[in-house]
DNA sequence: AAAGGTTTCAACCGCGTTCAG
DNA sequence: CCTGAACGCGGTTGAAACCTT
């Protein structure tokens, strides 16, 4: 039992779905010539057979002139990520700093490109913080869980994705089983030698690349805490432990958002040479 | 070439907020 | 202050376009 729908909103006998170019002139002339006023008395006045509502949607979200079309830059993306990191799904105040986008189209932009480019580089769309999750990624459920050490396994593969994220990458020593279970990574000659520990207890809470640890030789290197997936990925109850910096994470992030297709390649060739029985 | 599946995005729906009477 | 109409926003839907087999 919910409001019942109020006169705009019971639209009886009025035309639905997408817009004629008739219609759209039709609500462009008249609202170049008389401003749109009361949206509820435009259709009738514009000749309209359209609901108030309709007519706003379809000039805010397309027939206005300060709209910008085409694809989003990089700035843009950079923009939208940021400000939904601090914001939320406030996309009306997500475009009132993108200017000619509107909160229509970055949402959509959101839903279809953004959110599913954060989710494959293991950072929870909605907290921006790193998963943890052991569905993330999918196929993970596809590995053999008959000890905990595989389950240990699989915490690390999650930690590893995280040092991919990282920039530069670093290149593996071991891509067999066990090189895995008892990891020595091979890293970028500006931080040679530097050991990753087997260490699952969060303990850094902030995310510090190696470059900023480079000058120390031989030393063990403990990834970030992790963060559970929210709700959507996950229904377990972990704490939270790190918020994704992502200046610190990446830092050609721009170049991470706009093209991730070479990570997931060297995904694919890792995990098939690591778990050649699974199904990935 | 065609069928089926997936993705995209314009448009709709319903709820909360604002505002005039 | 109260009420109801209009507005604005975020979530959702579904048709069309695109992709895969």
């Amino acid at each position: 039992m919910g409001r019942p729908p109020l006169k705009d909103e019971r639209n009886e006998g009025l035309k639905k779905g997408p817009w004629t170019p008739e219609e759209d002139e039709k609500l462009k002339d008249y609202i170049d010539k008389h401003g749109h006023g009361s949206w509820q008395l435009l259709p009738r006045r514009a000749g309209l057979n359209r609901c108030g509502k309709s007519c706003r949607l379809r000039w805010s979200n397309y027939l206005r002139p300060d709209i910008k079309r085409g694809n989003f830059s990089p700035q843009e993306i950079q923009t939208i990520v940021d400000l939904h990191s601090s914001l939320g799904n406030k996309w009306a105040m997500i475009a009132s700093r993108l200017p000619g986008r509107t909160d229509n189209e970055i949402k959509n932009y959101w839903n279809t490109h953004l959110r599913k480019k954060l989710l494959r580089n293991g950072i929870d769309p909605q907290t921006h913080q790193l998963l943890t999750d052991l569905n993330f990624p999918p196929n993970f459920n596809n590995f053999p869980l008959s000890s905990l050490e595989n389950l240990a396994n699989i915490r690390l593969l999650g930690n590893i994705i995280q040092l991919l994220n990282s920039n530069p990458l670093p290149s593996f020593s071991h891509t067999t089983l066990d090189g895995i279970l008892n990891p020595t990574l091979q890293l970028p000659s500006s931080i040679a030698n530097v050991t990753f520990s087997v260490d699952y207890k969060p303990v850094c809470n902030t995310f510090q690349p190696p470059e900023v640890q480079q000058h120390v030789t031989n030393a063990e290197y403990c990834l970030p805490g992790l963060t559970p997936a929210t709700s959507e990925i996950s229904s377990g109850n972990v704490g939270h432990s790190s918020i994704c910096d992502y200046s610190l994470l990446n830092q050609n992030y721009e170049e991470f958002l706009v093209d991730d297709e070479n990570n997931s390649s060297f995904w694919k060739d890792i995990l098939s040479e690591s778990f050649p029985s699974s199904s990935l």
